[in-house]
DNA sequence: AGCACGCCGACT
DNA sequence: GTCGGCGTGCTC
């Protein structure tokens, strides 16, 4: 039997099955999916069994057998393996890279090499004797394979003698495959197990041995083991102590393997299902109904903000796991808060694995664990729990389907939304995507009339539950207040809100989507601009570090208190950053308390929960934050969202720019007055005309869309085509050039050839546009230059097998000296 | 990605 | 006359 696998070799060369015989031992174990050691190369390399063959494609004698299965149960399902090779043909990725995202980092497996003596040579013993010093042989005898690592550890001054060892067939060499899991061990404390021997030993204690005498009492009162550390909480005294009777033979002491769950010891409170309301009601039975049939078309729940859509999420899934199904349930990273995952524990209990960022590596495993092993039905997580090893899915749900967290922008770029799509088709499962503010393309793909005798795949639920009023939205012209005398960052109408929430007592959330202090440095005497010495970006400033930081690269240096350039003293710091912003409340409202976040104040672990917390808990007047504040927070007491400057998502020069400013003032406006304190949005603007921002005031989304849809229909943007964006760097700017025109006109003349080469303008249903190349928007990053190509096309275009086509030319040579392609297949940001 | 095989400079 | 520099090319 043959196994074809992929290994785990990141280079196009390698990117395809390579053939191996199966052993007989192997054969009863060996599934699709399985994660085996490989012999490629002259080393031990992880690889992913993708199928079986009765011959090889090759000539025989070059086949080497597996060298070992890595799981008694593969890590992958046949589904997910058909799926990465989808995923690795339409992003354009790896092979090896599409599996790799869909396993736990702690399955990425290394090669160790272990040594041991050779039973031959050591038997005869001259061999042995002449060529090892006998303090390394005695060694190896007594712990019969040793790590080629903790050998050099050991014993530095035998290195030569190894390697000699090695090649005269002295020591052998063995390579294995090992997880870089941490399995978390404890160290655990038996009770005796001769409880009668035990008793008696108790009696016979010498009087001064209280302390052992005490802890040898408590054990066998428990009867029960525990671990160590708990036990010397609970009943005192030392290791030393435990150590002595455990030499005694009266206790045991071994370490216990310990699954992890980030959830131990938290109750959650069982909720019941809540009785819907007419509109819920409606769209809850057309979802039941999908994941009945296993329809394959996507639904969009359009609801407003509160209009109760985790409720029907709810409630669809207990009625897929009725049907003995199981859900996925997608949200983005920054909304996975405890509040939601309460909801979820509430009501399905330990039927639930939560996965996210913030768990270690052991504990994703540990989380992934329970949904391989099927103790739990339901998955809820965000991007990459679209790869939920569940083997019979009859729902997937996509919340904040318009987020672009759910595009990966490393390889492989995948959009959850679209492998979600792909995912349910296998299993026949129902989709169901989420959103107060739809993106245009989900909206205009439901929004197409349905095949006949097929229902509509929208779903509306335009009401608030309890008919709560949506917020009212003030929008202030900050050109107007600058003319009026006022300089500051706040409008007077936002000042005084904030004033009026601190003497009610109520809470504010403040929205600024730039950290950091300022966000550029200028001398005033040399037109000099701080940029990163590595990116053509220019630098932000943060008052706490002192430290002008590039926020594409991580680069930092010393703020300067001279302009570099020409010595002036006139260097001065312009643009608002959130940490400005709090400098600034704490001076205009004495005595304020402000959360900040954003990712500055959220690196550490769990701190995004904990500052949501402290909030919740009413230990500050002002959440002030970057777009992650805007995000599935529900607080009882905050009546004000403020919105600083609302052009700054605006101005940027991508054409989703109105999109994003749309979604994020619905989503941040919908924060306010959502339960029985009635609520107001401030938003303070430089341009208070631009749709965007008149359609978000009054919460018209049907106004939005049909202006936006409009604009990019005139511009040739999707959802009236998709995008492709190739962006190429190298270190030398000529070569990237010369490479970049070759490229684009080798491109053209493919998309030519095939016929389809053609002004997205023209009326034919298959076109292509070639644009570029131009230099990217951040010309310069990490010491690379950068260009661009953008591929506009619409209709039934291999654009995967053209770019393959395309490229080909340019991968030949020393790799290193070659220009980066990285391809971007449904780009969220284009700038 | 590694590791091997393969052609040209400073050493015993 | 050899050891080794790392440039191309293959890995079932």
């Amino acid at each position: 039997m043959i196994a074809k696998v992929i290994v785990d070799v990141p280079s196009r060369q390698t990117d395809r099955p390579f053939d191996y015989e199966v052993p007989p031992a192997m054969q009863d174990w060996i599934e699709v999916g399985s994660r085996v050691g490989v012999p490629f190369g002259g080393r031990v390399l992880q690889g992913f069994v993708i199928g079986f063959a009765e011959t090889a494609g090759i000539d025989a004698a070059r086949i080497k057998p597996l060298s070992e299965l890595l799981d008694p149960v593969p890590p992958l399902l046949p589904d997910l393996i058909e799926l990465a090779e989808w995923i690795s043909d339409k992003y354009c990725c790896s092979w090896i890279a599409a599996l790799q995202a869909m396993i736990p980092a702690a399955l990425k497996g290394k090669a160790q090499r272990l040594i041991s003596l050779n039973p031959d040579e050591a038997e005869e013993g001259d061999g042995l004797t002449s060529l090892l010093p006998v303090e390394l042989a005695d060694w190896l005898a007594k712990q019969g394979q040793a790590k080629l690592e903790t050998v050099q550890e050991r014993f530095p001054q035998h290195a030569a003698a190894v390697k000699m060892a090695l090649r005269e067939g002295v020591l052998l060499e063995q390579a294995s495959i090992r997880d870089r899991l941490a399995v978390r061990k404890v160290l655990t404390v038996f009770p005796p197990h001769d409880r009668a021997a035990a008793e008696e030993a108790l009696a016979a204690f010498p009087v001064r041995a209280a302390k052992q005498r005490e802890l040898l009492a408590f054990m066998l009162e428990r009867g029960e083991p525990m671990p160590l550390a708990v036990m010397l909480a609970e009943a005192g005294g030392s290791p030393a102590s435990v150590r002595s009777l455990v030499d005694k033979g009266l206790l045991g002491l071994r370490e216990v393997e310990q699954q992890r769950d980030p959830y131990a010891g938290r109750e959650f409170r069982h909720t019941e299902p809540l009785p819907l309301m007419e509109g819920q009601q409606a769209v809850y039975e057309r979802i039941a109904a999908s994941v009945s049939r296993g329809e394959p078309q996507a639904l969009l729940l359009h609801g407003v903000t509160g209009s109760g859509k985790t409720e029907v999420y709810l409630q669809s899934i207990q009625h897929c796991l009725e049907l003995g199904k199981q859900a996925i349930v997608l949200v983005p990273e920054i909304s996975l808060t405890p509040q939601m995952v309460e909801r979820f524990k509430g009501r399905f209990g330990d039927a639930v694995a939560v996965l996210h960022s913030r768990l270690s590596n052991g504990e994703r495993y540990d989380e992934w664990r329970k949904i391989r092993s099927r103790r739990v039905q339901v998955a809820i997580g965000a991007r990459s729990a679209i790869f939920a090893p569940f083997e019979r899915i009859g729902l997937i749900i996509i919340d904040e389907e318009h987020e672009s967290s759910y595009k990966q922008e490393e390889s492989p770029k995948y959009h959850a939304r679209d492998v979600a799509v792909k995912r349910a088709r296998q299993h026949g499962a129902a989709v169901v995507l989420g959103s107060a503010t739809p993106s245009l393309e989900s909206f205009a793909a439901a929004s197409r009339p349905p095949a006949p005798g097929r229902e509509s795949g929208l779903l509306p639920m335009p009401n608030r539950v309890g008919d709560r009023p949506m917020p009212p939205v003030d929008v202030i012209d900050m050109r107007a207040e600058l003319l009026e005398g006022n300089r500051s960052m706040f409008s007077r109408r936002l000042h005084a809100a904030l004033a009026e929430r601190l003497e009610r007592g109520e809470q504010s959330v403040l929205l600024l989507n730039r950290r950091g202090y300022s966000t550029f440095v200028m001398c005033r005497s040399c037109g000099y601009t701080a940029a990163c010495t590595h990116c053509d970006i220019s630098l932000t400033y943060h008052q706490k570090t002192r430290a002008l930081r590039c926020h594409y690269c991580g680069h930092a240096e010393l703020a300067p208190k001279n302009c570099p350039s020409c010595e002036s003293e006139h260097i001065r710091y312009f643009g608002t950053g959130t940490q400005k912003v709090e400098e600034e409340l704490a001076k205009l409202f004495p005595g304020i308390r402000v959360i900040r976040m954003d990712v500055d104040t959220t690196t550490e672990k769990n701190a995004h929960e904990k500052l949501l917390k402290q909030f919740g808990d009413r230990e500050a007047d002002v959440l002030l934050g970057t777009q992650m504040v805007a995000k599935g927070l529900d607080f009882p007491f905050v009546t004000l969202v403020g919105v600083i400057a609302a052009d700054t998502s605006l101005n940027l020069p991508d054409f989703r720019a109105a999109e994003r400013t749309f979604q994020l003032l619905t989503q941040v406006a919908g924060r306010a007055g959502r339960h029985h304190l009635p609520g107001e949005v401030v938003v303070q603007t430089y341009t208070p005309e631009h749709y965007a921002i008149l359609t978000a005031q009054h919460h018209d989304y049907a106004a939005f869309i049909r202006e936006e849809l409009k604009h990019r229909g005139v511009m040739g943007y999707p959802p009236f085509c998709r995008l492709v964006l190739v962006t190429m760097s190298h270190e030398q700017l000529a070569q990237l050039s010369s490479v970049s025109e070759q490229f684009a006109s080798r491109l053209r003349e493919l998309a030519a050839a095939e016929g389809v080469l053609d002004s997205l303008d023209s009326g034919s249903k298959r076109a292509l546009e070639v644009l570029g190349p131009v230099s990217s928007p951040i010309s310069r990053m990490k010491d690379r230059y950068r260009f661009q190509v953008v591929i506009k096309y619409r209709g039934n275009i291999d654009v995967p097998a053209l770019l393959r086509k395309a490229t080909a030319p340019f991968l030949e040579g020393p790799a290193q000296k070659q220009v980066l392609f990285s391809i971007d297949v449904d780009p969220q940001v284009i700038l």
